[in-house]
Parts: structure tokens; C-alpha cells; sequence
RNA sequence: GCCUGGGUAGCUCAGUCGGUAGAGCAACGCAUUCGUAAUGCGUAGGUCAGGAGUUCGAAUCUCCUCCCAGGCUCCA
């Protein structure tokens, strides 16, 4: 028998019996690593471990810790769990089960259109854990076409499935269980066999570190025209130190939850008598929204915008010729009628009312560009079903700006204004983005394909030439013109969509908005779209959460509190909070009313940034106590002084907060 | 909009078999005067989300509506 060669990650090379498996190159390299083995990359391929090795294969073995041992584990998880439901609802039709980020799902449809409940989930968790001490193999098999629809003839997901790639289909979709002439299998008992593309673990006995989550309805390929399928969600692990850290992670998250941390310091609310989606900002929540907005103000001052204001109705034809009510009709809130029969309907956009600026008079090319900025408030009717806390509501201030330049004009610009973006969010503490680029909406959109495409094209360009890492979004764009969304990812890696800048040729021609050329003709300017915040409420959300609560100082609502040791301490705590105050610091003085510890204790749960205690020592001295937030070492005998110029600093410089 | 779960005092929650509402924190009052994360005592606070039904009797069982959470679809 001749031997083949295949190639190690590390570069060398190793000699095997022909037919070996990537099992056998783990056991010739180690006891260990044949132990821990759960996959193999061969060529840049997940592949099982059982399968023979082809001649000079570049091989890597997956262990369960790497990114593509966790995807097989996650996938494998799925499989058990499919095998479970079948077991208990005898008859139940599976449709896919894939590893997704943290965990997997499978969807169902479940006998005479049963649903699960939460109460199941427990139930479905011990059939898994008993499939996995029965230690199944899971074995690969290979089938023809007519086989495999043979195969699965009570499966009609499957069936459909293989129908759609026997016929050349869906070539956009990713089924690389099926192809053109072949079907593979996955059966891990005589009794559970599974349409896929593998690989998986060599037997259940190698999962089990894992946790269903949820149950949810999902709409069978993700088209809420087709029917609606029962989704188990679970996360699954190498270990159950990995699945303990991941719970943990999701504990912390919840803790810095902004809807939680809204309600705990006071900054907003949602009054039931007012609607969903509709916040109401309390005064230090008001507080923290003036600061956001003043800075940006002063930001936008000096970035060479225009500040307009527009109302929040406007007739019906504004929104016909804009094109809203063709696009856009189903987000918009519905008329109200009025002045025998004229309706007004809630603007869900600012654009058309700043284009009607743009038309007020006549400009000439050498207004241009003309940045026209404007807090906007819109409204938008989401589906009862989406809005959440304040990162998705019906009414929303838009830090929104529009600029009208010309063609010429247009590169530059978007790439001074993603630099003009990308500062603003490094100022309140957002330092790690990356770009998306979203592109024409499919059977949603205005315009031509060769507008279309220079917009795209240009976006991209920027996109590029910003260094950032970009991301494709295909179909994604709105229905005027494409757009680049800024991702930001917070303190704990979330990633949260914030800027969008987006490209406009329609409008400007929809309202036949003209400026005066250099050569004197009549030429259509471009519009861009673009809000840094996204909304002044979700940014505040992001905020919230990439703080854990904990604001920079220059945003904190309160952010000093002066507390006498006894009542005759307030004269000269209120005395230090009026010098403070002069400076413009937002400084409160808790009376001493109550013992000491018990008031450090409330300021350091409303999360304020300096407490200040002031006793004998200090009146006499004319020094301060300074406890900062974050520090289990208060400061004393630091003198007034000394303590206004270093806040006045901080603040000024935006300071250094602890985002963790 | 669809699927699952939920809604009891300002907040967090308990409330057994259907028998008429409870705790802690917060608030308020009085006392306490204190050097870095909870002083003591007392008082008040509820149309059990709303409506309808079953029942002698409903926070509890049934139905409808509203709202919230997690998903799906959608999105700033």
C-alpha cells in the first residue's frame, strides 16, 4: 500500500497509509489531540474526521475550542435536538437547524400545527441529554437525487429543499447539503437520519454543554408569506466553563441594559397612556439629551452647517412627490383629514422639507455645498411587534442634516463627512467602527440603474479609502439612493448601527430642485442624507449600555453631589456647590439629614461621578473629600481649587470614562 | 403583523385548593448629627393592566382588548 503526504497547519509535512482518515493523522500525532478531535480542514474544508484523506491535503484538526469546533459542536447540538422533537412529537417535520453565532435553532412544524411552549423546553432537554448518553455515531451517507427524495418523502421541508436544487434554483442560497446530482445525509441512529452537509461531531456523546434558550415562531425561509414555523433556540459550548462564561456574559449584558438603566436613574419612561414606541425624557435623562445635542450643535457650527427647522405634518402631495407614500407608505402613520377633505400626514423623513428649503429661492453652484442641519422629529409606525426600549420607537429625533453638492463636489464631500461622522462618535467615547455598505433595494426603488450604480460605486470608494472595515449589504439601501451605515461596537462587543450617510439623485429631480451652473445651465444638485447619531434616542441607548450607566462626566445629568458629615456642614457644602456651579458644573448638596454612608450610598447608585463629603477639617481648611466613582479610595484635604481646575479639565477634554 | 412568555404598591417580588391583599426597598412624619456603599420608630400607599363571563364568592378559572419581554419579518 503506498503512503500519501498531507501538510500540517504548522508547515511540515506528514507521511500516512493511503485511505487514512483525519483521525488517524490526529492519533499519529497525538494521543491528545485524537481524543479532543472533533472535525477536520482539509484543502480549507470542514470535513469529518472519518473521512479518507486525499493525496498532498493541506489538514487541520478541529478541536473543540477553535471557532470551527465550537460551529461543528453548535451544528451537531441541532441535530440532537431535531432527533429529540421527532422522538417526542412522533410525525413532526424539520426543516433546518444551522450553528448560529453563540449557539444554533432548528424550526419545526409540529403535528396538527402544534406550538411549543416554554414548559417543553425542559422536556426536549432531557431526550437530548439521554440521545447524547446513548453515545450515537453520527455516519455520512451519499444519495442520488430520486433517492433522497425518497428518503425524506414525509419530510416536506426537506423535499423542498431538494427539489429546489435538483431544479437549479436558488443558486443565491448556500445548500451545500444537496448539489446538482447528489445528496449527503447525516444519521446519527437508525431512527434520526438528516438532511445535511456536515460535518459533525464524531458521536453525541462529544456534545452536551449546552443550553436551551427560547422558543419563538420563524417564518419558514424568513418570508412572512410562507408559513409559520416553531424555532428552538439554544447555545451550546465545549465545555460547561465556556457555557457558564457565555450565561455570565449574557447576565452582564442585561445588567447594562439601557431600558433597565432608564427606569433605575431616572431618565426616561414609556407612560402606557401615551403609546408604544413614544418615550418621554425625564430631567436627567432631558439633561443628558441637551448636552448631546448642544455638543453636536457646536460640532455641526463648525463643520459649516445650516441650521432650518420644519413642522412635523405636512399635505399629502409633499409625500407623493417625495415618493413616501409610494415607498414608504406602510411606516407612515395614517392621514388626518382636514379643511374638507385635504389630508396632513406625520413626517417620517426631513428630507422633503429641507429639498423645499434647497427650492425657496434660486441658488447658484457657488452656494454649494449647502449643509442644511436640523434636529428632526419623525414618526414612524413600526409594527407592534419590533418596537423596543429606545432603540426602536414610532417618534425619534433625527440629528439630520441633507447636503446639496454637486457631482464634482460629491467625492470630497462624503469623504470629509465620514471623517466629520467618525470624530463625533470618538468624542463620546466610540472608538471601534466598521462600515456597511448598503445597496439597492430589489423591486423598492427609484431611479435608474446607471444612477444606481455611480451612487454605489462612490460609496464604496469612500468606504475604502476610510480604511475601515467594510461589510456588504446587498439590497439593503433605501429606496432613493444607497447608504453606508457606521457600526460601532461597544464596551462588551455588541455592534449597534449608528451613522447612515445616503446617496440621493431622485429627490432633488422628484422636486425638480435646481441650482444655476458656472456655464449658466439649470443642473440637478446631489443630495446625501446622513445622521450621526441615527436617532438622538437610540445614540442615547448606546451610550447608555456601552457606559453601563456610567457617563462621562461631561454628560452625566448630575455630576457632582456634596454631602456635609453633619447638618452644620450644609452652609459650607452649599457654599462649595454655588462656586462649582458658576463654572456650570450640574452640582446637588444632600443635606444631612440622614447618616452618612446611607447618602455616599444613594449618589454611588445614581452612578454620579464625584461625591464630595465635607466635615470639620474641611470648613476649617477650605478643602474638599473627594470620592470618584469607580474608586474605593476617597480622597481628602484636596483643596477647592485644585478640584474645580481638574473637573473643568475633564470636563472639557471629554474625560476618560470607565466603559467597563 | 405573527409565535412564545409575562403584567399584583413608585421598584423587586410573595400570594397554597377559588374564600375578599402581603414583604423588602423607595416615599412621607418624628427622633437621630454621623468622615466615605443601608440609623431607629411610625404612617401612608392597591379598581391585582382594562373589560366581559363562569361561580354564593375570582389576583387565582374562561374569553376579548391594551401594554411589556424574547424571537420572526422590518428598521434610525
Amino acid at each position: 500500500m503506498s503512503d500519501i503526504q498531507v501538510q500540517l497547519p504548522d508547515g511540515s509535512s506528514r507521511s500516512l497509509p493511503a485511505g487514512s482518515s483525519a483521525l488517524d493523522l490526529a492519533a499519529a500525532i497525538g494521543k491528545r489531540l485524537a481524543k479532543d478531535a472533533l472535525a477536520a480542514e482539509v484543502n480549507g474544508e470542514l470535513k469529518d474526521l472519518a473521512e479518507p484523506l486525499p493525496a498532498d491535503a493541506v489538514v487541520a484538526i478541529v478541536t473543540p475550542g477553535s471557532e470551527n469546533g465550537r460551529d461543528v459542536i453548535r451544528h451537531s447540538s441541532a441535530h440532537v435536538l431535531a432527533q429529540a422533537v421527532t422522538r417526542l412529537w412522533p410525525g413532526a417535520h424539520y426543516a433546518i437547524g444551522p450553528a448560529i453565532a453563540d449557539g444554533f435553532y432548528y424550526d419545526f412544524e409540529l403535528p396538527g400545527h402544534a406550538h411549543f411552549s416554554d414548559d417543553d423546553l425542559g422536556r426536549i432537554d432531557a431526550e437530548m441529554r439521554a440521545i447524547i448518553a446513548e453515545d450515537q455515531p453520527f455516519t455520512r451517507h451519499e444519495y442520488t437525487i430520486d433517492e433522497g427524495l425518497a428518503l425524506f418523502k414525509d419530510q416536506p421541508f426537506k423535499v423542498e429543499i431538494i427539489n429546489a436544487v435538483a431544479q437549479g434554483a436558488n443558486d443565491e442560497e448556500d445548500l451545500g447539503e444537496v448539489s446538482p446530482n447528489a445528496v449527503s445525509t447525516y444519521s446519527n441512529s437508525p431512527a434520526f437520519t438528516d438532511l445535511c452537509r456536515g460535518p459533525h461531531v464524531p458521536s453525541t456523546a462529544r456534545l452536551g454543554h449546552f443550553k436551551l434558550t427560547r422558543v419563538a415562531g420563524a417564518y419558514w425561509r424568513g418570508d412572512e408569506r410562507r408559513p409559520q414555523l416553531q424555532r428552538i433556540y439554544g447555545t451550546a459550548w465545549e465545555s460547561d466553563a465556556a457555557l457558564v462564561a457565555h450565561l455570565e456574559f449574557l447576565e452582564q449584558a442585561e445588567l447594562r441594559d439601557h431600558r433597565r438603566l432608564g427606569a433605575e436613574l431616572d431618565l426616561f419612561s414609556f407612560p402606557t397612556e401615551i403609546g408604544p414606541g413614544l418615550a418621554v425624557f425625564h430631567p436627567k435623562g432631558g439633561t443628558m439629551r441637551r448636552v448631546m445635542e448642544d455638543y453636536s450643535r457646536s460640532r455641526h457650527v463648525d463643520g459649516g452647517y445650516e441650521f432650518v427647522n420644519s413642522p412635523h405634518i405636512a399635505k399629502e402631495d409633499l409625500f407623493n412627490t417625495s415618493g413616501h407614500l409610494q415607498w414608504f407608505a406602510e411606516s407612515m402613520y395614517p392621514p388626518m383629514e382636514l379643511d374638507g377633505g385635504q389630508k396632513y400626514y406625520l413626517k417620517p423623513m426631513n428630507c422633503p422639507f429641507h429639498v423645499l428649503i434647497f427650492k425657496s429661492r434660486q441658488r447658484s453652484y457657488r452656494e454649494l455645498p449647502l449643509r442644511l442641519f436640523e434636529f428632526g422629529s419623525v414618526y414612524r409606525y413600526e409594527k407592534s411587534g419590533v418596537v423596543q426600549g429606545l432603540t426602536r420607537v414610532r417618534g425619534m429625533t433625527q440629528d439630520d442634516a441633507h447636503i446639496f453638492c454637486t457631482r464634482e463636489q460629491m467625492p470630497d464631500e462624503l469623504a470629509s463627512l465620514l471623517t466629520f461622522v467618525l470624530d463625533l462618535l470618538r468624542d463620546f467615547g466610540l472608538n471601534d467602527f466598521y462600515l456597511e455598505l448598503s445597496t439597492r433595494p430589489e423591486g423598492k426603488a427609484v431611479g435608474t440603474d446607471q444612477e444606481w450604480t455611480e451612487a454605489e460605486s462612490t460609496l464604496a470608494a469612500v468606504a475604502l479609502a476610510a480604511g475601515l472595515e467594510l461589510v456588504q449589504d446587498p439590497g439593503g439601501g433605501a429606496f432613493y439612493g444607497p447608504k453606508i451605515s457606521v457600526q460601532a461596537r461597544d464596551a462588551i462587543g455588541r455592534t449597534h448601527q449608528m451613522s447612515t450617510i445616503q446617496l440621493d439623485f431622485q429627490t432633488p429631480q422628484r422636486f425638480e430642485a435646481t441650482y444655476i451652473a458656472s456655464d449658466n445651465a439649470r443642473t440637478q444638485p446631489i443630495m446625501i442624507h446622513r445622521a450621526l447619531f441615527g436617532s438622538v434616542e437610540r445614540f442615547m441607548a448606546v451610550l447608555i449600555e456601552h457606559y453601563a450607566g456610567n457617563m462621562p462626566t461631561w454628560l452625566s445629568p448630575e455630576q457632582v453631589r456634596v454631602l456635609g458629615v453633619r447638618d452644620d456642614h450644609d452652609a459650607y457644602a452649599r457654599y462649595v456647590a454655588d462656586a462649582l456651579a458658576l463654572d456650570g458644573v450640574r452640582i446637588h448638596v444632600d443635606e444631612a439629614s440622614e447618616p452618612l454612608g446611607a447618602r455616599i450610598r444613594k449618589a454611588k447608585l445614581e452612578k454620579i461621578p464625584y461625591i464630595l463629603v465635607v466635615g470639620d477639617d474641611d470648613v476649617d481648611k477650605g478643602t474638599l473629600g473627594v470620592n470618584a466613582r469607580g474608586s474605593n479610595d476617597p480622597e481628602r484635604g484636596v483643596t477647592l481649587s485644585a478640584f474645580r481646575e481638574r473637573l473643568a479639565e475633564e470636563i472639557a477634554v471629554h474625560g476618560s470614562p470607565e466603559a467597563k
